[in-house]
DNA sequence: TACATATGTTAGCGCCTCTAACTTTGGCAA
DNA sequence: TTGCCAAAGTTAGAGGCGCTAACATATGTA
């Protein structure tokens, strides 16, 4: 898999790195993922990454940063030319949360799990708030309100946690080895109801 | 801390790598955790675990199974003496679910995240299935019925998620990166009151 | 009491992360 | 155009880890 490369140069070493670090996060695991691999994979040596990485935390925090950087796409793109506030803009917001943790389980876990340092990013805080904002508008909007107030706050908090524990239960594998069969949209249309009726 | 001996033989080396598994899995995190640093904590060579585990997941993987073991603990005296099926007892067992998860995060990681071969281990699916089944029976007890049917299994996996959920964002700390204010009692109570409703 | 077995130790292989010191190269100033 | 500097590679190696093979010691049973 050694990429061989003509130049000294790399050209992108950064971005052949993260990608190729992404790459391994899937298809290990966050926590099997090795450095070494990753130079492999790009094909440069072992002390390459140091030039553009403090260390492997670094690299791990660059995909994390990334994937929250496609997770704004794939919310923003859900509500896209949709009436706001409507059950189903927030069920899709729901389904567009899974879809995220499903197709990118490792990215998911680093953007979403394991406070490493992550959560003292300035960077990944605001992205995860931008992120947010994008449920909160529309919960807003569902109870006819300009004003982020105490409901809309905490009905938006219900959700996140509902597809939040979703989320680690199917990519967890909780679902299947306790037998469960689970229709996961309609789980997300009955709850999202559920927790945003009265 | 490295904790000398007088004997040859440890006693029960076994327990006590599993104990200090477990602390180091707090301390550090179930990835930071190194079969080194058990062995320091239990004064013996790093060729001693070996003898009582395959490799470093065996030893992670019992700590797990400890922890379900201490968990269904948890569970079974947060119904206990109550009338079954209130939305009372159903909390509490909403509450032990965030009590365990808070109280040993590394310990919960394992047991209830990162699906390793553990999925695959007949003894912690059992005691998976054991603990779930005391969260059927209440909310059958809830509906009045005696059967556990296609609304109880729904209604209990909605509990679930959103347990789940509120756990990891607990633990990972994305509750207080947020910036958001939680009161964990009124989260569960009213959820629970809401994904049960109708 | 002797010995088989369980359970410990030491030595060491191969892999990992990260650093120090050296090398190549592209871009810019003279 | 050329010469030099900084950026971005390289190799070598220290120190740690997981795990195994070979050896050592204690324990329980014939």
């Amino acid at each position: 898999m050694t990429a061989k490369r003509a130049n000294y140069h790399h050209g992108d070493l950064r971005a052949g790195l993260v990608e190729a670090t992404r790459q391994l996060v899937e298809e290990k695991g966050p926590d099997r993922f090795s450095v070494s691999d990753a130079c492999r994979a790009a094909g440069v040596s072992t002390a390459a990454p140091y030039r553009h990485f403090g260390d492997r935390d670094e690299m791990l925090l660059a995909v994390c940063s990334d994937g929250m950087e496609r997770f704004h796409a794939l919310m923003t793109s859900a509500v896209a030319g949709k009436p706001p506030g409507t059950l189903e803009v927030i069920h899709d917001l729901g389904m567009a949360y899974i879809e995220f943790a499903t197709s990118e389980p490792g990215v998911f876990r680093l953007s979403f799990g394991i406070a490493r340092e992550h959560e003292k990013d300035a960077e990944i805080i605001e992205r995860g708030k931008r992120n947010y904002a994008i449920l909160l508008t529309q919960i807003a909007a569902h109870y006819g309100k300009t004003a982020i107030d105490e409901q809309v706050l905490d009905r938006a908090f219900a959700l996140w946690t509902m597809v939040h524990g979703l989320s680690f239960l199917l990519i967890d594998e909780k679902i299947t080895a306790m037998d469960l069969q689970i229709d996961i949209e309609a789980v997300i249309r009955d709850n999202t109801r559920r927790l945003l009726a009265e």
